[in-house]
DNA sequence: GTGGTCTAGACCACT
DNA sequence: GTGGTCTAGACCACG
């Protein structure tokens, strides 16, 4: 049971930026159901509250809505979910950007690297 | 005073990657000598004890040397600061491409919206 | 409450060292669970700060993990603890030759005290 | 310049105990001079006030007699060394005992590693 | 002045 | 309740 997760972050953030992976990557599609509180949290290996936690976040982000005593399940939005996904996509590259720039490394040795290390 | 700081992770750990940061763009150069604890910790706006904690972390790793009384100083080892950067350049790269692929992101979009946001 | 502490030297090296002994000697077993922070803090007298750092001390020489939110926890791997326990021995034996040596005793002499204050 | 320091523990604490060490091992003779405190710092690579502070506790200890305008020189009293050198020797070997029964370890072995190690 | 250790007391994330 | 981080403020050894 259960996934590493990084210890220096607290585990309701990186359980929540799972899931944006998983809805933006259509592992999770819209109108899917969310695993009940309970399976999620024997699966990752984490107490129950803290997938509680999880799920309060998705919420307040509007990506998923609560049923009454039928779960938890992705919003069938799907403009909502095609936004984040160039959201998350503009992030991720201008983080990258970013910390190569405040590095000091080149474009040159970024393009080799990344050509070396399997992608692009 | 002050840096703005990640809210979900530890000062400490931000401090430490950005001494490392400097280091590895060549900011700082093997040899020199770090702020005093008590300078540092004024001009980033937190408590001596953290920047202590952060100075510890980085003798730890032989990035520092501290002489008693004098201060603490950036190994003068080359060599040491050289294969850190590799290193730092090996995991930025890899954590990217990690994100890509965990969001199903193509490379087509990722390249194009690497030159879009003015690099590479 | 309390222990008496050798007064040049930090407390935290010292209790550091004396988890060690009691992992080598048996005292604590792999497994075992370590008393919380708090209640060690108490129970040695110190406080709760100076045992988080003997905490993270032993958890930096892998001799101890920790579980969030449930405790400190003795590494299970056997094998850590029983190279430790060597290396423990080596030091011992090294310093004590070592001192005799500077201080120019003779074995002969060094021989009979040992039997004379009660052991080997 | 220089000698390596235990970074655990007050560099005046271990000159006293280096000196001590020379007493009784008759590197220093009862009368000899020692080194001004300017060389002597000199020599071991330190500031002249810690040699200062040095000196003072050996003259607590009464083991040196400071001569105005001539320096500081080792007490003529061979009995007081004699009686340091048994006092030491007593200390050396009943801390080593004391650790080897706290530490769990058996006759035999040390004996044995005390074998190995090149003395007794 | 420098770094290092310690205390008291607070708040957070997790079980 | 558990460990982890942070602050404020103190004292020490060293230069």
């Amino acid at each position: 049971m259960g996934i590493e997760f990084d210890k220096d972050r607290p585990i309701y953030v990186q359980l929540v930026e799972r899931i944006c992976g998983e809805l933006v990557s259509g592992v999770r599609q819209p109108g899917d159901k969310l695993p009940s509180v309970r399976e999620f949290a024997l699966e990752v290996g984490v107490n129950t509250n803290t997938v509680q936690n999880v799920y309060k976040q998705l919420e307040q982000m509007q990506l998923t809505e609560t049923k009454r005593g039928q779960g938890t399940f992705i919003t069938p939005d799907i403009l909502k979910i095609r936004s984040m996904r160039e959201d998350l996509k503009r992030q991720l590259v201008d983080r990258f950007l970013n910390n190569v720039e405040t590095m000091g490394f080149t474009q040159e040795e970024v393009l080799q690297t990344l050509k070396e290390r399997g992608g692009i």
